[in-house]
DNA sequence: TGCATCGTAGCTGTATATAGGTCGTGCTCC
DNA sequence: GGAGCACGACCTATATACAGCTACGATGCA
């Protein structure tokens, strides 16, 4: 998808500076790629960067219990409680947004988490940076099979903050990471 | 340290808006602080972030032979041995600045090692987020010291490359960089 | 003398005109 | 007919003027 910034900052409502300063940052973050003369377009990712991307992930995740982690509270309980209830309310009915809100609020929850500055702010980095792609997987893949993994990895994440326990609740998350890169891995090779 | 943009634009030949556009990249990868109306200054470090991205650091390297490494090549072997030579040179010279340019080199030397493209960007932002802090504690530092600590990392590192065994460089890396933040660590608790 | 308030200097943020770069198209020349 | 070159449309990059924001100090009042 190719962007024009005239267009796009008079949809905006705003003059063409702030704009480029988003552009730039989104550019600096992998997801446009800025060419002088010719235009700005959205990135498309290759398998090995795709791939590589998820190591990282995973790799962060299994080590997020060790490098200074933060505090479980009740509130970060109950915000899990209630993306179970929004993941159980996506069986049966296929609702990609949906999922994808439940996905960025996952994300976000679990950042929170996450003690060390450096460590979160590349957790979520790496996040938005292949957010995009697994949706576009997501209308490709059967649709229950991917929920019930979701609500596996969130009743698993539950029981390891209801023990405080970050080191599991890292694990969890990885073997979730790990899940969804086979999956997509799967559907790229038989493509 | 404060900076001023018409300043700095001045100073470099150009107009506000490209300078602007390294600030504000600057100010994302958390180098510069930028507040309306105010102005702009350099960052100071906390312990906690400096040790936080040491850990990170140290946990990235100790995973760069696992993590889709790049074949070193005769070249990098070359440029090693460059290294310590210059390194040998800096013996009894108490060259702050020299000790910096190799570091960085050493740096560039590293991430090229580094095939997941995302893992190296993200050594590379982390390194140059801590070592202008690093080259602050420096002169507090026993130069031979630090000298021969640099030399011994430096041979260990080429040892590894020899045997084509990136497992065995990320640790000797991972070794150096524990040893720095150990040495920083006890100059804060002693200061 | 203490405090509140307002003005102002100086900074970053934004808008906009202009410059510079790239690629496609059509003409020209071989 | 084909290759090469010049030109123009369209894009991003830069320069510059202006608006908005913040901190600080002067000033007037209690």
């Amino acid at each position: 998808m190719m962007i024009n910034e005239t267009q796009l900052a008079t949809e905006f409502g705003v003059s063409r500076t702030p704009l480029r300063r988003v552009l730039q940052q989104l550019s600096y973050e992998g997801l446009l790629e800025i060419r002088n003369g010719v235009g700005t377009r959205v990135t498309d990712i290759d398998m090995k960067t795709f791939k590589d991307i998820y190591d990282l992930r995973i790799l962060l995740a299994e080590t997020m219990g060790s490098l200074s982690p933060n505090w479980a509270t009740d509130r970060h309980r109950e915000t899990l409680a209630e993306l179970i209830a929004r993941a159980e309310d996506l069986r049966g009915r296929r609702d990609i947004e949906g999922y994808a809100h439940l996905a960025n609020d996952l994300s976000a929850l679990i950042c929170d988490l996450i003690g060390s500055t450096p460590m979160r702010e590349i957790t979520d980095l790496l996040y938005y940076r292949v957010a995009r792609i697994w949706y576009t997987f997501l209308p490709n893949l059967d649709w229950d099979d991917v929920v019930e993994e979701l609500l596996g990895e969130l009743k698993g994440l539950l029981a390891a903050l209801a023990s405080n326990d970050l080191g599991t609740f890292g694990k969890v998350r990885a073997t979730y990471l790990r899940w969804m890169l086979k999956k997509v891995s799967r559907y790229i090779s038989s493509d």
